[in-house]
Parts: C-alpha cells; structure tokens; sequence
DNA sequence: ATATAGAACGAACGATCGTGCTATTTATGC
DNA sequence: GCATAAATAGCACGATCGTTCGTTCTATAT
C-alpha cells in the first residue's frame, strides 16, 4: 500500500483540535480556554490534547495563530487579487466586513487584543505583533492607492488605517451587542463618507 | 458616645472591596475575576468577600455597575455642566477622551462587552443595557446640538453616535497595544474631520 | 456590664485547573 | 508479520475555583 499513509497524522490531529479550540475560543476567549473543555469537545483525552502543545499558553499562542491565518486567508489573500490601489483596498474593506459578519458572536483575535492590551508575556506580544502586522498590510494598500492617484495625494496614511480600523471596531462592537444588521448599515454609511473625504 | 459609630460599615467595605475588584478587572476581565484573589488583594478571608455578595455573578454585576458609575460621573456629568449643544458633546468627547488615557491598560466597560457579547445570561444583559444606555446619552447630546443649529439639520444622530463610539474604540484598541500618545493624536484628528463634516 | 446582632474568619466540600508520568494503543518501517 | 516509534489514554499531583457552614470576633443597644 503505502501511499505513505498518514504522513501527517500528528498534524492533522492538531488541526483538528485547533479547529476546535478556534470555536471555543471565540465564546471565551483565549483566557476563557482549558484543555479539559477543549478535550472533552474534541473528544480526546485531556492529557492527549495536552501532548500536542505542551504547555497551556503554546496552546494559546497556537490558536491566535490560527485566527491570524484564518483572517489572512479570508479578507487579505483574495484582495490581493484585486489591482493595487482603492479596488484592492475596498476589495480589503469588503472582505473584512464579511468576516465580521461571519464572527459577530466573537472574533478572537479582537478579543485577544483586549484581554492581553495590559498585560506582558508571550501572547501579549503575540496579540502587538498581529496586530501591528495586519495594520501594516492596511497601510501598505493604502499607500498604494495614494501612489496611483485614487487617494489624495497628502493623504496621512496611518490616519486612514487608524480610521479604518476604528469603524471595523464599530462594527464588531455593535454587531455583538446590538446586532449585525444595524451596524452594518451604519458602518457602510461611514465608510462612504470616509472615502469620499479622501477623494482627490 | 454613640455618634453612631458605623451606620454604614458593611457598605464601606462593600465600596473597599469593589474598590479593589475594579482595579483587578480592569487589568484580568470580569471573568478573570477571582474571588480567592480579590480577598487576598483587599486584605480578607475569601468567605468575607463572599458574603457580600452572594454569588460570583453578583460580585461581576457590582463590579460592572461601579464602572458603570465612574465612567459616568467622569465623563457624563461634568459635561452636563456645559451649555447644551455643540459645547457639551465637545465636553463628553474630552472627558471621554481623558478616560480613555485613565484606561488605557484597561477598560472594564469595553472588556465586558466583548467577553459577554457572544454570551447570555444576566452579565449579558447587564453589558448590553449599559452600552445601550451611554449610546442613549450621547444621541440625546448629539439631537441637542442639531436641535440648536450647532450640527447640520441633516445630520443622522444615532449615525454620528456610531461614528464617535468606533472613534474612541480605537482609541482604546491603540493606546492599549501600541501606546496612548500616537492614538491620541490620531483620534484627535479624526474627531476634527468628523466635527468639520457635520458642521451645518 | 451584658445580651444581641452583624461581620469576618477558618476549614472543608466537590469540581476543575494545568501539568507530569506511565501504560497502552495505534501506526510506521523493514 | 514484527519490531519500533509515535500517539493517545489513564491516573495522580498540587493548586485554585465557587460555595457552604459553623465559629469567633466586634460593635451596637439595653
């Protein structure tokens, strides 16, 4: 036989209980996850979910990776198929608005984000260094579209990222607490009236 | 002597005890919250801190409702000392504003909302009344400073309500992770093209 | 001063936490 | 098919969790 059987047992376990922990994580938190919960979701046994990680916080640190690629692949890596500029930019825009959509009952990275703002350690650094990174990746598209034209020449880059970025924390906020609905609309109409303001 | 002594001495220690509670949420969440480790930091035995409330629920629910009332008395009520209008929503969003630099390694109004938005139960509820609650407060002071000439008679209140509350989310999310200074200038900025576009 | 009520303590409970360690099962390489 | 290695289970540990209960201390009222 031999096709190699399972070349990547090991990993594909660990994506399964990453997928789970992932689900977990979103109602709790990564400070609200425990390997007896997760486990018993899982369906394995504490101590063998335990083995693939080694300690609690690799866990931790594994999962907000997860949600780091998760994000990438979802509102990141299609828009990168758009042309550089305000198509790839709103294409980032759009995306990421069907990912709140789609994680309105708890994002972990966001959630990630304020469970670790005022603490050290490894996934505060973590949490910085996601966020840091993806806030880069907005200011790049930024620049380019600024770079083509399609923004205002004395556009402040990191201005509109921040600006951008606040409006999707409006989003997640109220989608969480008061609905998707209601905040969608509203974050469209800001949205609007944001790239209006930055019309050349 | 009898100038009774403690009319209020169990509420006294209740105030020292949340005291000490709010501080330690902010810094670990209201699920983060312990109550082995409130006792220990307030100086107690942890069935002393315990029969003040009655359950940890309740301690969470007290514990909410004193952010509740701080963020309101520094934020909501000194700005209920200036003239109706334009100059007041200007004073909440400086209070606001000064909060926000108080709290910048934590908030336990905003971490509430999102250990609890994908949740149910009476914290839940809790978050969620609170939050509608301020959004409440400050469309009232936004429908005033329309009412009165200071902002475009075309403006949607519950809108610019939106656009603000996501301001100062970011606010929070940056000066958490990457220092308060360079997202107090950038919230700055904002508010500024905010307030300009809605001027009548 | 003494009786009474209130507040805090101390110990214990069952449960769960993260983490080792040792079997036992399962999959791989010859 | 068998030896070997990898993966998982089982069990136990110390610690901490929220909660209960009975006791002790403290302050009030007579």
């Amino acid at each position: 036989m031999t096709i190699v059987t399972q070349p990547g047992k090991r990993a594909a376990t660990r994506d399964t209980i990453l997928d789970h922990a992932y689900a977990l994580a979103r109602r709790d938190g990564l400070e609200g996850l425990s390997i007896g919960n997760l486990a018993s979701d899982v369906g394995m046994s504490k101590s063998g979910v335990f083995a693939h990680f080694g300690s609690r916080e690799d866990l931790q640190l594994a999962v907000l990776n997860t949600g780091r690629q998760r994000f990438v692949a979802r509102v990141l890596l299609p828009a990168l198929r758009q042309p550089r500029g305000l198509p790839r930019l709103r294409a980032i825009v759009a995306n990421w608005f069907e990912w709140a959509r789609e994680h309105k009952s708890g994002c972990v990275l966001l959630s990630a984000a304020s469970e670790y703002d005022g603490r050290d350690g490894a996934l505060h650094d973590g949490v910085v260094a996601q966020q840091a990174g993806w806030r880069d990746e907005l200011q790049k598209a930024i620049a380019q579209a600024v770079e083509l034209g399609h923004l205002r020449s004395d556009t402040d880059v990191a201005q509109l990222a921040f600006e951008i970025y606040a409006l999707m924390l409006g989003l997640h906020h109220d989608a969480g607490l008061f609905g998707f609905d209601e905040a969608g609309q509203r974050t469209r109409a800001a949205f609007e009236r944001l790239w209006r303001s930055w019309q050349p």
